[in-house]
DNA sequence: ATACAACCTAAACCTAACTTTAGGTCAATA
DNA sequence: TATTGACCTAAAGTTAGGTTTAGGTTGTAT
């Protein structure tokens, strides 16, 4: 069973000139032709894409997915290497998910400051910018 | 109390060229300057580039940042505004939390494989490939 | 007074990750 | 057979968010 291009790009959300880009950059070595050089794309290709996609959600550039994969190619001698490839990028996204919810925090409090606000008409609101405002923020 | 641009720098871990940077593109609007055309930050400035980061943490624009401090200074006509801003960036936030929850999920299950790969000598496990990898990923 | 680090601006440059454009091919349908 | 929609490449263009460069000023210590 394989795939066009049209049909991975709706699958997966990724757009054409996108997926264009990726094998043209050599992210996706392996994907098949059609003897009229039309791209057909198999399971692998898909979980590979998937794979990219789930790297790029964690901040890895191109350059260095692309680099994992050339490790993947290159058999168990590189089983170290990726190893470490992927302790790090755990750290990474650890770190970047603790960040987001410190962000979060600080979010949930504007929501709550600006509800209040808009029920009393002014962010001038006695009380609420000295016990909570001051404690995160002080601009408003 | 004021501070130096090279001591706002080393607080908060942003280069001096990125902050000339921001004051340039009016994300700073507030900065004093000595007589001698110097900047000089103070406590709100400092608040603002907090506030700078976290949003910028959260994936928004710095263009959208620098619209959501000009409602501010708008006063309390852009209330409304500025509520949904920040429950949309909420939602937002939450669901880039939820992505890279799954992302680590996955770079989890690669540590592991290449634990036990690295362990054996090879990625040729019998049973974890099976059990595991065709769960998430056929690509090793 | 002079050296020197830290500051200033404007403008050019950079990188990643795409997207768009231009010009052409392929394959199924009327 | 002619059309049409989906595909192809190469190359140029785009965008965000900076950094670097070049040339000049400021302020403090000797």
């Amino acid at each position: 069973m394989t795939y066009s291009i049209g049909e991975i790009s709706e699958m997966l959300n990724i757009s054409i000139s996108t997926l264009r880009y990726y094998d043209k950059e050599g992210l996706l070595p392996l994907v098949n032709r059609t003897p009229g050089n039309i791209r057909a794309f198999n399971e692998t290709d898909i979980e590979c894409l998937k794979m990219i996609e789930c790297l790029k959600t964690t901040g890895m550039l191109l350059k260095d997915i692309k680099t994992f994969f050339e490790w993947c190619e290159e058999g168990d001698s590189t089983i170290e290497k990726r190893y470490e490839l992927f302790l790090m990028q755990k750290e990474k996204t650890e770190k970047q998910i603790e960040e987001l919810q410190k962000a979060l925090a600080r979010i949930n409090y504007k929501c709550e400051f600006y509800r209040i606000s808009k029920e009393k008409g002014t962010t001038d609101v006695p009380g609420l910018r000295e016990e909570l405002s001051m404690k995160f923020l002080s601009l408003k």
